[in-house]
DNA sequence: CGTCTGATTGTTGAA
DNA sequence: TTCAACAATCAGACG
């Protein structure tokens, strides 16, 4: 461990084998740049290219309870400093909600999806109108840089009351 | 100074 | 259908 940068490979070389049970599952960023050194230029005509305005994925509706849990973890242990505290402990006490209770949470992870999968269509766009060689003949042709929400738009305006209730708890179904 | 790590689960995107 | 990687966090640690 240490500094063993390397992880990207280790990731999931031989864990892609086993199950995927055993989320050893900490790293990020494999294909991204595992050597150090060796210069990155590498220009590679059309690959690695870092993408300009990459919608990040929604929170899941673990990471949703997290975000609280971790306010109320950290307020009670503001001697904690390791992520992985947080983490485990919100794992365990989010494994202990019920359907009833993660609801709200998955409720506003399905509307975080909502507005990714908004985010990816201007993000395709882009990939788009980058496919295209030249883009300074069509200009402004193809969708604008950044129109995002802006203006009104159809914006529906969620007025959503969380009213689906459907809970009958059956929550130890096993 | 910048990038990476740890640890959790869920979700998404690609094959 | 299945795999693999990443999403936040926060401070430490290494280059």
């Amino acid at each position: 461990m240490k500094s063993a940068k390397g992880k990207g490979a280790a990731r999931t070389s031989k864990e892609a084998l086993k199950p995927v049970d055993d989320r050893k599952v900490g790293k990020r960023k494999a294909p991204a740049r595992p050597e150090k050194s060796s210069a990155p230029k590498a220009k590679k005509e059309k690959k690695a290219k870092k993408d300009p305005n990459k919608p990040k994925r929604p929170p899941s509706a673990f990471f949703v309870f997290l975000e609280e849990f971790r306010k109320t973890f950290k307020a009670e242990n503001p001697n904690v400093k390791a992520v992985s505290a947080v983490g485990k402990a919100g794992g365990e006490k989010w494994k202990s909600l019920s359907n009833a209770e993660k609801a709200p949470y998955e409720a506003k992870a399905a509307k975080r999806k909502v507005e990714y999968e908004k985010l990816m269509k201007a993000y395709d766009k882009k990939q788009a109108s980058s496919a295209d060689d030249d883009e300074s003949d069509k200009s402004k042709s193809e969708v604008n840089d950044e129109d995002e929400e802006a203006s009104g738009e159809e914006d529906h305006q969620e007025e959503e009351d969380e009213e689906e209730e459907e809970e009958e708890d059956d929550e130890d179904d096993d």
